[in-house]
DNA sequence: ATAAAATGATGACAGGTGTCATATCGAGTC
DNA sequence: GACTCGATATGACACCTGTCATCATTTTAT
């Protein structure tokens, strides 16, 4: 019996695949939950084989528990399950040695098969992003850089960026600037359309 | 039996809705489709008792296969299912006088009863939407202001804009200003993030 | 028919934005 | 110890943006 644990925070979505999953006769799904808080507690309070994780959940992302389970040797193999083609969550995922990478494009039969075989020890990628493996395109924003993005993509302005980090608002527009050129865009609004994009925030 | 059509992208969800929904015993899944053109082809070959339409989709949006499925007379009634509880997306369906109004994030269970009462001539509305039927915000942009916001939103600069809609870039930024006040915020993005939560785009 | 809106344009101004050259400082590297 | 690199800062410049006043034209409403 496999017992995994889903962490998705729709629930129209989550409850769907528990109802299927559980339907299959080598599956038990021990516990749902819609953020990653709440997925951290249930994997250690029922200790399953494997976790079932969306990426944009609230409190904790899927990627921050992936890493906390990893970081802490927990035995729980980790599935991602997400919308987001981008090539950034899959090499932060790459990282942390998830067991697999699913897109919700998929369909169910795949996600099923994709467990028994997550189980066997084996491991699972999308298909669709087989390329983005090789091709992989570094991040090329420094961590300062990545800082004053998100902050812009919240919509603050430069004044409020700079008052925050204690730096000038002059400083601040350099760091804008290298990113707009790095990411070979012209303003710091596709800037972050972009970094977004590419998983790269 | 009630006959119905589903209209999905996301593939994962899609199956899981129809293998659920064909387990009841009055409802029978005749279609499954990805994008808004494949529902309406769907919905006239299969003539069904209703469909289920996601709003975010490729090529037409469910709401746009709402107005015309209600604009040509089909008697299949229409089901929005949909991550967004923007008040214009709600006002949009409520005009093309659809059936029902769901959130993604309502439990399966919801959904079939849903079904059952709509087939049976009523309506549905998630809940948490109730309020938004009365306070009702109407949208103030003026349709040229619209059309300049949702260039910008796709990455345009002023100039791109102007030529694609044969204006000066001057009098495209008297739209912006227009549309930017009557949002009451401070740049175009803003505005644009305003425009599009509330679903005015 | 006439007033009121909406559409489109122009020019001007203040302030924001992106770029660049340049400088300092500290942490590594050779 | 000299050198490089990243983080930080400054000042200057050209260009972009948001606002406003003003005007002409076309639509719509009464």
């Amino acid at each position: 019996m496999i017992r995994i644990v889903i962490a998705e925070d729709q629930q129209m979505l989550r409850g769907a695949l528990a109802s299927l999953l559980q339907l299959e006769e080598d599956i038990e799904v021990v516990a749902q939950v819609s953020n990653g808080d709440e997925a951290l507690q249930a994997i250690n309070t029922y200790q399953p084989d494997l976790c079932l994780l969306d990426i944009e959940m609230p409190e904790l992302s899927g990627l921050d528990v992936a890493e906390r389970i990893k970081q802490e040797g927990l035995p729980c193999k980790v599935m991602i399950v997400t919308t987001f083609a981008r090539p950034g969550y899959l090499e932060r995922a790459m990282e942390a040695k998830v067991e697999a990478y699913l897109l919700k494009d998929e369909p169910i039969q795949f996600l099923v098969e994709a467990i028994r075989k997550v189980y066997q020890g084996g491991r699972v990628i999308s298909p669709e992003l087989a390329n983005f493996l090789f091709e992989k395109e570094e991040n090329p924003l420094s961590e300062r850089e990545q800082e004053v993005l998100r902050l812009v993509a919240e919509g603050k302005s430069t004044d409020e960026i700079a008052s925050t980090l204690y730096l000038t608002k002059g400083t601040v527009r350099n760091y804008l600037s290298a990113a707009i050129q790095k990411l070979e865009v012209n303003s710091r609004h596709q800037a972050i359309k972009k970094a977004t994009e590419k998983g790269w925030l």
